[in-house]
DNA sequence: TTAATAGTGTCTCTCAGACATTATCAC
DNA sequence: GTGATAATGTCTGAGAGACACTATTAA
């Protein structure tokens, strides 16, 4: 048999992972955007992002993996690959490809990156974010609908959190990733028949705002959990 | 600002498109198989799939479309992204991405194309597959699953049915998508609550199987419908 | 004790599954 | 009519939402 001639490197699209890092502040879920050092577009606010590099990367989750240490100084976040774009049009240098990675980051450890020298990222509100360079808009939209959407059967949003959390805490990010309110007994009811959660040895201190101290608990596994129901 | 040296084409993976087309019949889910014609492994049975050609695709999905046109004369098809796969072995060729496409077929558009001079797919039991080349199978076993789990809350399946077709038959489709038989009268009252579906002023043929014809359907919008629950 | 949040118990209503019943065809 | 499939109607049980009620802390 033949071996036919094939797509040679000259003809090869470019690759690119992009990284829809988000967080969670007091006021709500937040995008992370970095200004971008060099052009095209320098100097714009943009995600996060770099070449698939074939000599030193294993696959493409370590790729995203690779730029999300050099670019925020982070490791060991919940990554999940969301789609790919492609297109003559959507980076000035050529048809590329886009692989996009949504990535969770609890704040505090976002901002102890940042406290340790990393790159400032911008918390830019997803409902209000401006208009962004190459189609990073359409990247982010996708992301968040991943997000939004499998918050509601999955321990995804709890990824938003550091390893202890109290259930009203809990139910806040699930009510924030989800943009929806949710029934307190129910939530209670029912992530305790699913069994996801362990209970901490602790209680959160009381403060003037907590009044009384709530259980600390800590998912029983660190992997993330799909449900068969919605919580 | 400087312009950063970025990954030339000497460096860029090679980018491909493999399809998981999957068809329905009497015996159940089949997926549709060719013999490569080249190497690498020439004559073995594998998805059907090709290179994304920046000179001609409009985007990824104009490429997975192209391949379906040239490898199987289809167009028109149910086709959705599944997620892309990348490493420096899955391919001999060298370190390659592979996007990964589901794309649903009707039984009688396949057997019409192959009829007319299509090359020929074998029609293989998803869950008695033989062993694939290069990493095919965990593209199926990413596709399968997608289609498994988007059945329960979409009209995904109708999409392996012709145009028209009855209640009974649709219900079949849906059982053998998800892989779980459903109650009867709660599927008809669920489908009819959503309105999905247009009755039309016909009924299908009574014959030695089928007693009392069945009332004809077709979906009421050409396009994937997402359901807010479970069919 | 009061105020504020954490957590529990219980009622009701909705909806899915089960299954009996009716309808419509070929023979 | 008989037999087979199509379609409808009704009962029941599980679970989600609503909300009243109890618990635990700081001040």
């Amino acid at each position: 048999m033949p071996v036919v001639s094939y797509a040679g490197p000259e003809q090869r699209p470019i690759a690119t992972v992009d990284i829809v890092l988000v967080t969670l502040n007091e006021d709500g879920l937040r995008l992370c955007l970095q200004r971008r050092e060099y052009d095209p577009h320098a100097g714009e606010l943009a995600l996060i992002g770099g070449y698939v590099r074939p000599e030193e990367d294993a696959d493409i989750e370590a790729s995203a993996r690779r730029i999300l240490a050099s670019k925020a100084r982070l490791d060991g976040l919940y990554l999940e690959q969301v789609r790919s774009f492609g297109g003559p049009d959507r980076d000035p240098r050529g048809w590329s490809i886009a692989i996009v990675y949504l990535a969770l980051v609890p704040d505090e450890r976002l901002a102890a990156a940042e406290a340790a020298g990393a790159p400032r990222f911008e918390r830019i509100d997803p409902d209000h974010c401006p208009p962004l360079p190459f189609d990073h808009g359409r990247l982010i939209a996708a992301a968040l609908v991943r997000l939004r959407s499998k918050a509601s059967y999955s321990t995804l949003p709890a990824f938003l959190l550091g390893e202890q959390f109290t259930l009203p805490e809990l139910k806040a990010v699930y009510e924030r990733a989800m943009g929806t309110p949710l029934n307190d007994s129910a939530f209670r009811r029912k992530l305790m028949e699913m069994q996801i959660l362990e209970e901490i040895d602790a209680k959160a201190s009381a403060t003037a705002e907590r009044k009384r101290p709530a259980q600390l608990y800590r998912l029983a596994s660190r992997a993330l959990t799909e449900f068969d129901r919605t919580v």
